[in-house]
DNA sequence: TCAAAAGTGTTACTCATACACCCATGT
DNA sequence: ACATGGGTGTATGAGTAACACTTTTGA
């Protein structure tokens, strides 16, 4: 007749921190797969709602309250989990360094451990989806609250693998105001501290 | 313990005539929902992909061979279907107005009759993702092999629900080489006839 | 005084927008 | 000849891209 399939909720929680595009990632303990990489992912519960599901695990992972995430694809190969038939529902997360206490179990999204699963497949649609649907409101969840303009300006050459002309970008970032410049500035540098800027609102 | 769900396909199947945003949808004959009109989806079979599924209902539906359509969300809520619990992947379709031979199933868009489930909810995201990832491949679904560059400029206004400057909208399409010019014109129109066009590679 | 990153202006080019009239055909 | 939609050019402003040197701080 029709099929039954578990519903699995996999976010890809993303960091900048050092230059590079971080994935949080969790060691299997049992097979299949033991000791491989995975998104920190879980299944659905009876009545159960994703977003729940994922709140939960966010802050399980992360700590932090209120995650940025939003559904970018599905991945249903009949044959992507070994055991049952399980249709996964991926999710971008977003987080900003601050919130990293650990870094153990966060890796550079170019270049992954052995991963579990299609995982690795469901990281780079990820990527994919990041780049293309780069905007304001995204880059601002890598973001903590004041940071250098030229802070600002890694963080979309990271995910846009680009680079930008830094009087260009500037102008950009203030004439259009999305950001504001604040009296605050960087401290315990040594060379010229950066002014710290704010978003708009 | 985990949630088992039916995984349904359901595409949103779109065509432009007349000057209107077209959707093909079917009349139920069973409850629940009775006589109302759904999207023409199906359940999932064992070990089946939904591609597969797919493109066997749109080989039903609309007869051609090779329909373009692509995934745009996912509907998980619990109560969507009243009987058992049903995921449903949310796909567009496109097929030019060449194609259709039986307008009985077309709605107009923006004045669907009484829908069953959330397939209203479904046919707007629908709509929304139109608009948003409009570009030259999509349009192009629309269009028959030859046209006039005045169809395509309505096609782009239909679906983005505003309207361009005739002189602008030739010269990005030409200048851009998006669309080339044939020796072909229209027949039988009791006015100038147009030039066809036809897209470029 | 040196190293290191922060910060700053001008010019050229491309693209989007606004706007009104003549043209080719069928009836 | 007239009604109907097809077809055309120019000017203005906005946004993007290219490019090199001076400034401020800590060590």
């Amino acid at each position: 007749m029709y099929e039954e399939a578990k519903i699995a909720v996999d976010p890809v929680i993303f960091s900048i921190k050092d230059g590079e595009l971080k994935v949080l990632l969790h060691q299997r303990e049992k097979d299949p797969f033991d000791k491989r990489y995975e998104l920190p992912g879980g299944l659905l519960r009876p009545e159960e709602k994703p977003e729940k599901r994922l709140n939960q695990k966010l802050k399980n992972m992360v700590g932090k309250q209120e995650i940025y995430f939003t559904q970018f694809n599905v991945f249903t190969d009949p044959d992507r989990d070994p055991r049952d038939r399980t249709i996964s529902i991926g999710y971008i997360a977003l987080v900003n360094k601050e919130e990293i206490e650990n870094e153990e179990n966060w890796f550079d999204a170019r270049d992954l451990p052995e991963m579990a699963f299609d995982h690795r497949e469901i990281i780079s649609e990820a990527q994919k989806y990041l780049k293309e649907n780069l905007n304001t409101v995204i880059v601002k969840q890598f973001m903590p609250k004041l940071f250098p303009l030229n802070d600002l300006q890694e963080a979309y050459e990271v995910i846009e693998q680009k680079s930008y002309d830094n009087r260009n970008f500037r102008r950009k970032m203030t004439e259009k105001n999305l950001v504001d410049k604040t009296d605050k500035k960087e401290r315990n540098v040594s060379h010229r501290p950066a002014a710290l800027y704010k978003f708009n609102e």
